[in-house]
DNA sequence: TCCCGTCGTTGGAACGTTCCAAGGATTATG
DNA sequence: CATAATCCTTGGAACGTTCCAACGACGGGA
């Protein structure tokens, strides 16, 4: 700030050697003598020397930077994704740049400009909201990889995502273990996520002869949501509530609650997803987690292969949910 | 990916202008004509180009990007505060960088050590853990200004903070207006943001004469550290409850419910920060509520300032906590 | 003794922009 | 009709790095 900072050449004329010298010094010094490499490190340290990320990856072409866009901060699921990509990308010597999109298009469309001109060499979509035509763009001009959504397969795109349908009949098999018949699903809506756990929910409760037994419940993924459809699945007095995503089921106890029934003692609930948040005490909330963190780590590791192999196949990954048995969910009370 | 990325360079030939013209039309299309307008438009949206940031940023020799660094992208606050940073700087035309030090001392100055080398024109810190030299000598090589956190005083830092004497004292007007008396503070453990909100408790309690009432438990920030605190406060058979931030609140209401206290019908519980969760139906915590985007907002405001007059004086701003009344708090049984 | 390989070092070109001084064309002014 | 002013356009230098070809010095092998 003082006056303009430090470069390379003053370093250089500091140490008395070349500019080409305190390059080499910094990037590999193992092939400058020791007589040299001290000359630069102490020239570097007294100017306080910091080298120039623009002119570096100006100089290189490649920024040494994944970018990764996620819907909105707020989500909570996000900061433990992000938490897996910064993970392997530190890993490999890459740091990553973060825009939110912020529930808005717009900015979501403006953010991912920022981070092409920015030159990332990869990109993770966090929940996007792209259209095809939109996405195929991207893919094309640098190695992308979506979290969280796989409903949409372009050439030179890979995904990561969890089985949902699987992890739906996790749940549904810990409430029909537990003794519960009577279990409805609410389900969040019109989106890919819901319908693929609700499809599980169905598919649990055929193969346990609950058909008839069987109900969902659309509402939405927000805690108000959740609060509103628990009180009509109480029309069909349920033992038990499979809720598709935690901040719903939140929402579905409060509710519960509200109508004067205890959980788990009257009726049981279990979310989906496994937020840091559902399991704090007050909450205590039976889940399927998702492993968030891997998710990201694996994002992380799809980008930096396609980085090598520009145009191998796309490769959808799956990782499996995991039952996380909390205060939530107990055996209905007449069974 | 294909080939390499389009250039300026070729996006000149393709329209048969000079590289200069193109920059131009890029930077202030009005000093253009409509015609060669009109064909490096076309060109650039035919060849996919895109400028390079990079080449950019050391062309003109300022980043754009304002850098921010989070103790820990999994404490809630931090995404509403940089929501409000984010605000602001797109509004001013910049983008920002996030690093998150993810708990970890060495990951923070890495971390710091990347934005400077990205050339960030201001660093805002939330939360840091840095020592007060390392703060200097960020300072003086950059805008820098502190959120949450204003201990320590340097030349050419500024911070922003909110009231956490007067919003600790708003918690306990707000229980004495009900009818409490014996209202208990837990406290956070041994930190400056703890401190000053115990001792606002301490003030209001004297202030309304309930000196002989007060008493501080001290445990800690997190959600368990609450649930074990409320187990302490309990022995004193308070009627309320003011836990210096959400999450612990949280705890104690956990613990309070497990021995069969009913919350607010048995002991009130104000929590202090106005995280989003916090506000979710199953939780509804009547909290004191930092203007958390507000306090991002004028971090940005202030480095973009310093940015302009880098030798202004430093500023401490304090904006105001406000109370939020929800469910959590009402009078006393036998009030 | 001569040549060759190795080691440490160097200047110059390149990366993709922006900016500036100056060029040419066209129009306005005397 | 000459000159001035304006507008649009241009080439070249600069930004701070990295990389490469090439250099001299030095030691070892023939």
């Amino acid at each position: 700030m003082p006056t303009s900072r430090p470069t390379i050449l003053d370093v250089a004329a500091h140490a008395g050697v070349s500019k080409s010298l305190v390059s080499l010094a910094l990037s590999s010094p193992q092939r400058v003598s020791q007589t040299s490499r001290d000359k630069i490190e102490r020239a570097a340290k007294e100017l306080g020397y910091r080298r120039n990320a623009a002119a570096r990856s100006l100089a290189i072409r490649r920024s040494q930077t994944l970018g990764v866009l996620v819907l909105d901060l707020h989500n909570p699921v996000f900061a433990e994704i992000l938490d897996g990509v910064q993970t392997e990308a530190r890993a490999h010597g890459l740091s990553t740049m973060l825009v939110s999109g912020d529930d808005d298009p717009a900015l979501e469309q403006d953010g991912i400009e920022k981070l092409l001109e920015s030159q990332v060499e990869g990109l993770v979509l966090i929940s996007h909201r792209l259209s095809e035509s939109g996405l195929r763009e991207i893919a094309s001009q640098v190695p992308t990889v979506t979290v969280t959504r796989d409903d949409i397969s372009i050439a030179r795109m890979d995904s990561v995502c969890n089985d949902d349908v699987a992890g739906a009949r996790l749940a549904v098999e810990h409430l029909v273990e537990l003794g519960h018949r009577r279990i409805v699903c609410l389900s969040g809506g019109d989106n890919p996520v819901s319908h693929s756990r609700a499809d599980g929910y169905q598919q649990a409760m055929n193969s346990h002869g609950l058909d008839g037994d069987s109900l969902v419940v659309s509402g939405g993924l927000s805690d108000i949501a959740g609060y509103r459809a628990a009180h009509q699945a109480l029309i069909h007095e349920p033992t038990a509530l499979f809720v598709v995503n935690d901040i719903a089921a939140m929402g579905a106890i409060a509710a519960l609650e509200e109508r004067g029934f205890e959980v788990p003692q009257d009726i049981s609930v279990i979310g989906y997803d496994g937020i840091r948040i559902a399991g704090l005490r007050s909450i205590n909330l039976t889940t399927v987690a998702q492993p968030l963190a891997e998710l990201g780590r694996r994002a992380a590791i799809r980008l930096l292969e396609r980085r090598e192999r520009p145009d191998r196949p796309s490769q959808h990954d799956r990782v499996s949910a995991e039952l996380v048995v909390r205060g939530t969910t107990g055996p209905p009370r007449s069974g």
